[in-house]
DNA sequence: CAGATTATTATGTATATACATAAACACGAT
DNA sequence: ATCGTGTTTATGTATATACATAATAATCTG
């Protein structure tokens, strides 16, 4: 403890990391105050700062003005997950990418799709259904609705080079959006188009993009057989 | 832009972000470095600094030393969403919560689950099979394989009172863990305890539970339909 | 004794300064 | 030209100091 290692605000996160661990400071107990640990690790009060607040955003600390830090009660319960572009995800995989454009037809949306577009006329919008493939075999099955009001330049755009996917991403900065993962099983016209099993589960992932005030687009990937969104913590 | 206004990280961390948003900074763009956005804000590099390396941490720019920051080509979508407790997750719905204990004994792994918890030898350890319910309708079945030799404490567990699920939140403190979704088509047993359709899609949510350098506990979560997990970014 | 007021205190933020570090860039030798 | 080598530069971190803020604790007041 004499000693003048070298000192870091990840040195002094892992240790109390490792004090939470090994229960030696318990959930719901106050720990010491930002100036006794200063002290005690040898380091500056912002250093522990640094520390602290990371472990209060990763949920580890719960830390309170006056009323001081304490371990959070039930500790992590928060995952994160990237969202890939398809292409990258594939690529990433050292596959082949590639895709097929089913359908693209201006057509009015259902009413679901209206309101999470935010649409308050039923009026046409591009209407997209494409095919993304790894080695040739089908990976994910999109179905995506593009705000052309909002959008008017999607209208031109040559999706023979760049696919939906990418052409938005390049095109529109977002802004943020919903997220939606459940569970289906394959219809008829699905299964015709993943070459699975009509009634086969498979993953969904639904979203809604914003920008500004602006719905953007709404998309549904609907994955193919044994896909998995893989995270951890 | 004389004013002497309130300044503070926020701040800079708004504006940067209106200026990638209203594309003044582009994708892949160079931003003026940290000394100079200090000056121009009127404010302190340390300042910049935690305003900017927050939005690096969002994926919303790119930040290598010497080389500069610039905005995300791809503004890296990340979602963030919480593993409530089930218990909480049903009664923040209003919903009242209960669960069956369908089976409770010691059992080899399958060879999988045997890799997951990273258990070398084929020893028997805790199998639960769990229905919880959501105003006695069922909500998620639960298959648990609990690290038994781990956590030796969870054998005398009287899970009557506290569910699986809680007990292990309460005694033990996770680490961290993988967690990974998928959909399947339900059996004819999952059907049966679930009450749907045999193949209806269901999402499935698998998680791997670590506390030090062991493998505590491995859940497959199946969801009654229509479940959906959401979150937004 | 309830309710308002003030003091105290731990976290939150801002600042100037200093040095560390990674990586791009220029320069020189082979 | 190619390969290393050193310089430059922007970010990354650490520090002392100062003040802001929120929430608790103590005190005053009717």
């Amino acid at each position: 403890m004499t000693e003048d290692e070298r000192k870091s605000w990840l040195t002094v996160q892992d240790e109390v990391r490792r004090l939470i661990r090994q229960r030696d400071w318990k959930p719901g107990e106050l720990i010491p105050h930002e100036a006794d640990l200063a002290r005690e690790f040898g380091c500056a009060r912002a250093t522990v700062n640094r520390a602290l607040r990371g472990l209060a955003d990763a949920g580890l600390l719960e830390r309170r003005r006056k009323a001081g830090t304490r371990v959070a009660l039930n500790p992590v319960r928060r995952a994160e997950f990237s969202i890939p572009i398809i292409r990258e995800e594939i690529e990433g995989k050292g596959q082949r990418f590639g895709y097929r454009i089913f359908l693209r037809e201006m057509r009015v949306p259902p009413p679901d799709v209206q309101a999470r577009l935010q649409l308050n006329v039923a009026q046409p919008i591009l209407y997209l259904k494409t095919l993304y493939t790894a080695d040739s075999r089908p990976y994910v099955f999109e179905e995506r609705w593009i705000n052309s009001i909002a959008v008017p330049d999607v209208l031109d755009a040559d999706f023979e080079v760049l696919s939906p996917n990418e052409w938005l991403v390049r095109e529109v900065a977002f802004d943020g959006g919903d997220f939606t993962f459940s569970g289906v099983a394959a219809t008829a016209e699905e299964a015709a188009i993943l070459t699975c099993r009509v009634g086969e589960g498979l993953l969904v992932l639904e979203r809604t993009t914003r920008h500004g005030g602006l719905m953007i687009t709404y998309v549904r990937l609907l994955f193919h057989p044994g896909y998995q969104i893989h995270t951890r913590c």
